[in-house]
DNA sequence: ATTCCTTTTGACCTTTTGGTCAAAGCCACG
DNA sequence: CGTGGCTTTGACCAAAAGGTCAAAAGGAAT
């Protein structure tokens, strides 16, 4: 409850600058590595005038990752019981690339707390996330019965795609290194390997359905 | 080289009592938040005696870091041109994931650098990793050109066994508030999960070769 | 233009943190 | 059993970091 309606414009605008500030360092740092200096500077305010508009850095996390943690679970709440079982996963499965690509610094917010055990959003994970994973895997779980999907256990299916992908904004400076300086852009191939991986891993009959 | 060979038994002790406090604290904290103080407490050893053995904070993190770089990439390392392909993939797999269950700091240490840009340890990844990564994935890709593996970007499908793996250590908190907490070790069904991916994913005759 | 509320800031405070140092303790070996 | 090198530590330091505060500056409605 410390700011949640932006009253004036200023406010908006600079609760705004603040958050893009803080996306900016918390995910390149960890909340640890960040400084209030860091972010103020990165927000061209004074430390003051930041600590104005949040009580504290720990506050400004929070306002972060509880905004963040929305949007970064929509694409598994657009997977839908009526579409079409291997359409459904592989949309899933771009949406989620594609964050990874246009949203890595929040893909690291979100791996960097929770490597370090989640300590700000623990409960969130239990409660919230757990209700919708369990959700979505009960739809999964009936295409699987029905036979419109190979059997597999669902949860780990939607650990492995929220690995899959993920991978490829958290781990980014590695898959770069390891591909070398000159292919840029890994996203392309990874959408093609993905979509490889899970068409073999999930469709019933593996060599096109009669 | 710092201190490259303990030459006292005394030496040798401490200097395994101070990498296996700091493993603790660095893999649960990240290195901006691992305090010399806590790595102390940890092992057992005031301040100063500790800096006596390492010159500061970032030494410990370095020698951590490039001791277990090595014992990191042994799995991959064993992954020869000789054996059956599939075998020699699903031993990897196996032996990946034996790793994030039976050395989650040495995989969280790992992650947290690679997370926050790798700054330690980039001229590693374009150099020695990218080397060993790309003689292996010729071999699969060797397999692959054979017929004896289905076809798929070598890079990237060492990309996923890392990402499917390590995600069981990295992510630990996330899997187990997930899941439940009934359900105490998620090791098993993850070996079967990821057993049938790969299988699903690389076997040429996807039913059963002939 | 005045007034009241919002916004901004320079200066400052306290705690934490990485690191130093000189002196003391310990240990092995002659 | 004494001596020289290895080990340990209490006290200390400077820099960094989170946060406070009173006062100045700005803005908008009357």
């Amino acid at each position: 409850m410390n700011k949640p309606l932006a009253r004036t414009r200023i406010q908006r605008k600079n609760i705004a600058l603040i958050s893009e500030a803080a996306l900016n360092i918390f995910s390149a740092q960890g909340f640890r590595g960040a400084t209030v200096d860091q972010i103020a500077r990165e927000a061209s305010l004074s430390k003051p005038n930041l600590l104005y508009y949040f009580p504290s850095k720990e506050a400004i996390h929070t306002h972060l990752l509880s905004t963040l943690m929305d949007t970064w679970l929509d694409p598994l709440r657009e997977l839908q019981a009526t579409g079409d079982p291997l359409d459904e996963i592989l949309t899933y499965v771009r949406r989620k690339l594609e964050m990874s690509r246009d949203h890595p610094r929040e893909s690291r917010l979100f791996a960097n707390e929770i490597v370090q055990g989640a300590p700000h959003i623990l409960g969130l994970l239990g409660t919230d996330l757990k209700t919708l994973v369990d959700e979505k895997a009960a739809i999964i779980a009936g295409w699987m019965a029905e036979g419109r999907l190979a059997p597999a256990d669902p949860h780990h299916l939607i650990f492995s795609i929220w690995s899959l992908t993920q991978h490829y904004a958290d781990f980014d400076v590695q898959v770069r290194a390891v591909l070398g300086p000159d292919r840029p852009d890994p996203f392309p191939q990874a959408e093609a390997y993905l979509t490889t991986l899970f068409t073999r891993m999930l469709s019933v009959a593996p060599q096109g359905p009669a």
